[in-house]
DNA sequence: CGCAAACTAAACAGAT
DNA sequence: TATCTGTTTAGTTTGC
């Protein structure tokens, strides 16, 4: 009885309501038959992106044009140009892209919200969407400041350094200087785009073909020319206070050679360049480390000098600190980009900090108290507190399993989310919501990829994870040591991984026991100690192909994603690499998403693909793969023993959503299963 | 609508 | 005996 999940059943289905774009058809090409998504809009993932760049690129020369024009009057001559697109510099003019200027940038505004409000009631996951969009701001927010403190710490490091270093051709300075401008407008703007994307994914935003809302704005409109002017002056006179209080300290520095101790350089030399991906540090890692810097010097990374303009390669560490004192001595086009980054960054978080007024204010209109005052990362929780007439279902409990809620229907998105969740940062929430009971196949894919990214996210949000208990029980065996896991151990993988299976432990064990019966991929061991369960993953391979072959849509998306999913995630990757903001790329925020798709794709392709369409009908019990190893479990016949097909759909959106927390049902949870 | 897959519940049996 | 582990069956939900 107590399931009685129940609960909501009904709804989902809409999910393409509201103007949902699917990214994937459109632009991208033009699949076969694409999807039905019919709809809408089509800006690929990418193509936003490059419009933000290209945008941000012309901002940025905006700003360097008025900084020329400044400049020049002190050196008339300067000339080269950046490999950005010539003339910019030159001209006066600062003319506003067609494309920037057809997008009337706005975020979200209030009036948006309010639409948004009104279009429908906002149901509690809109809420909790909402509310995880505040998280994931204020994520951001401190991540920048980190950031912003880095930076800062850098440059006085170098301004005290440096200072002596020559002044090296002016030329050169001012090209680093100005592509660092646009990459730290870009930086910038990223984050901005983030947050956007996971509107739109949320479905809380929609883009449409005609009227593209981008982020930008704060850039464009937060920061006109005149302000940057402004800031201009302020660097530079700022940079004079430096030079003159460097000269006091000047003394110091030259004798020693080195930055004195910068922990950050130290730490560095040992990774050498290495840039981690912080953002799922797999197995042991440290907790939290991201923060240390030690994981990616701001400016090194891929053995490439990641100061803004810079691209040289190094072989080792050394010879990049080198290049650093020699080429981008600290002088004060230095300063004055992380002036001007400063101004940005204030600018975006003003930004961000209205956003988070709204949604504070919506929240308590809406009679919600958000718990999450604070900017703290805590992520997940603050939708606890929502005080939801509802009953907590037994089965999903967390008030926010709501039933349904059109908005963030259980099926998962429209296209236009799935699109995007392969590029957004899926750390943020996916808005999972109602989804009572399973999703579609589509998210059955191999988690492994992606749920190790969302590691953190399930271990406290409790979400269900938009994965069928075959692919938990898989991931489960598959990352111990030995590859096999004793029945209790799974369920203490469950326990451990996942917030939402802290509780109703009788019925998810069920489950569990369930599907290893039922599932030829899991193999029962004779172990000393009892019995052990393995995979078999010819066997779980097996399955997936089926789907695969059946449905259109996700035959769709497969070939989507293996015909450009290289492309895209190679132009990710060399994107996130070039801008590679240590504040997306780190931490919990996490941007894996890219990785996400690249491992699905590749394990899409290993899998699933081979079989390709071959066999709708379904497992060709002769050709069962060997018994690999184990004897597999006899079953002589069973009836319908054919494995679910895990549908191999890349679409990395599940949506799992915020987490109810544990408040709820700590109390009983882990308990029962420890 | 039918089918297949997944989920939930539960009965049942053997092992501890 | 109680609990755990495994197997099965049945009913429901969901997506295609």
């Amino acid at each position: 009885m107590m399931q009685e999940s129940g609960t909501e059943a009904t709804s989902n289905g809409p999910a393409n309501q509201n103007g949902a774009a699917s990214v994937e058809g459109g632009a991208r090409d033009a699949r076969p038959r694409s999807v039905t998504t019919p709809s809408t809009v089509d800006i690929a993932a990418a193509d936003l992106i490059h419009l933000q760049q290209h945008q941000a690129l012309q901002v940025a020369r905006q700003i360097l044009l008025q900084q020329q024009q400044q400049q020049q009057q002190l050196q008339p001559h300067q000339g080269t140009g950046l490999k950005s697109p010539k003339g910019s510099e030159k001209q006066p003019s600062l003319q506003v892209p067609v494309s920037v200027a057809m997008m009337t940038p706005q975020v979200i505004t209030p009036q948006r919200m309010q639409q948004i409000l009104q279009q429908q009631v906002l149901s509690p996951q809109q809420l909790q969407v909402l509310l995880q969009q505040q998280q994931a701001l204020m994520l951001q927010q401190q991540q920048l400041q980190e950031f912003y403190k880095k930076q800062q710490e850098q440059l006085h490091l170098q301004l005290l350094q440096q200072q002596h270093a020559g002044t090296q051709s002016k030329e050169q300075q001012q090209q680093a200087q100005r592509l660092a401008f646009q990459q730290q407008l870009m930086q910038v703007q990223q984050l901005q785009q983030q947050h956007l994307l996971n509107l739109q994914r949320q479905g809380l935003l929609t883009i449409q073909p005609g009227q593209t809302t981008l982020p930008l704005h704060s850039l464009t409109q937060g920061m006109i020319p005149a302000e940057l002017q402004q800031l201009w002056k302020e660097v530079t006179n700022v940079k004079e206070e430096n030079s003159s209080s460097n000269n006091s300290h000047r003394g110091l520095d030259l004798s020693s050679p080195q930055p004195p101790k910068n922990p950050l350089l130290n730490q560095h030399a040992s990774t050498n360049g290495q840039y981690m991906s912080h953002s799922l540090k797999r197995e042991g890692s440290t907790v939290d480390d991201h923060h240390h810097s030690h994981h990616s010097h701001p400016l090194y990374g891929h053995g490439v000098c990641k100061w803004p303009g810079c691209e040289a390669v190094f072989e080792d560490f050394q010879s990049f600190l080198k290049h650093l004192n020699n080429e981008h001595a600290l002088d004060d086009r230095s300063t004055a980009q992380c002036r001007v980054q400063m101004q940005v960054v204030q600018q975006l978080e003003l930004q961000l900090a209205k956003d988070k007024e709204r949604l504070q204010a919506m929240m308590t209109h809406l009679h919600v108290k958000s718990t999450e005052p604070k900017p703290a990362p805590q992520p997940l929780n603050l939708v606890s507190n929502v005080t939801l007439s509802k009953t907590a279902p037994p089965e999903a409990s967390p008030p926010l399993s709501l039933p349904q809620t059109p908005t963030t229907p259980t099926a998962p998105l429209t296209p236009l989310s799935q699109a995007y969740s392969v590029i957004t940062p899926n750390s943020l929430h996916h808005s999972v919501g109602p989804m009572r009971r399973r999703y579609s196949d589509k998210y059955n894919m191999p988690i492994s990829p992606d749920i190790v990214q969302n590691k953190e996210f399930y271990m406290n949000a409790e979400v269900r994870p938009p994965f069928t208990y075959a692919s938990l029980i898989r991931q489960a065996i598959l990352e111990s040591p030995e590859k096999q896991l004793t029945l209790n151990e799974i369920y203490n993988w469950f326990t451990r991984m996942f917030a939402y299976f802290r509780r109703n432990a009788a019925t998810w064990k069920n489950a569990v026991r369930h599907n290893l019966s039922l599932h030829k991929c899991f193999v029962r061991v004779e172990n000393v100690k009892g019995a052990v369960w393995t995979v078999d993953e010819l066997e779980f391979q097996k399955r997936r192909p089926q789907k695969i072959s059946g449905s259109p849509a996700l035959v769709k998306n497969i070939q989507t994603s293996l015909g450009y999913g290289p492309a895209l995630s190679a132009a990710f990757q060399a994107s996130m690499a070039e801008n590679n903001i240590p504040l997306y790329t780190t931490a919990s925020i996490g941007s894996p998403t890219l990785n996400s798709l690249a491992n699905a794709i590749r394990e899409e392709m290993n899998g699933a693909m081979d079989h390709g369409n071959s066999n709708g009908s379904d497992s060709s019990p002769g050709r069962s793969p060997l018994p690999a190893m184990h004897h597999i479990k006899e079953e002589p016949l069973d009836p319908e023993d054919h494995e679910g097909p895990l549908s191999l759909v890349m679409t990395a959106n599940h949506s799992p959503d915020f987490g109810h927390h544990r408040d709820y049902d700590d109390d009983q949870g882990h308990d029962d299963m420890l």
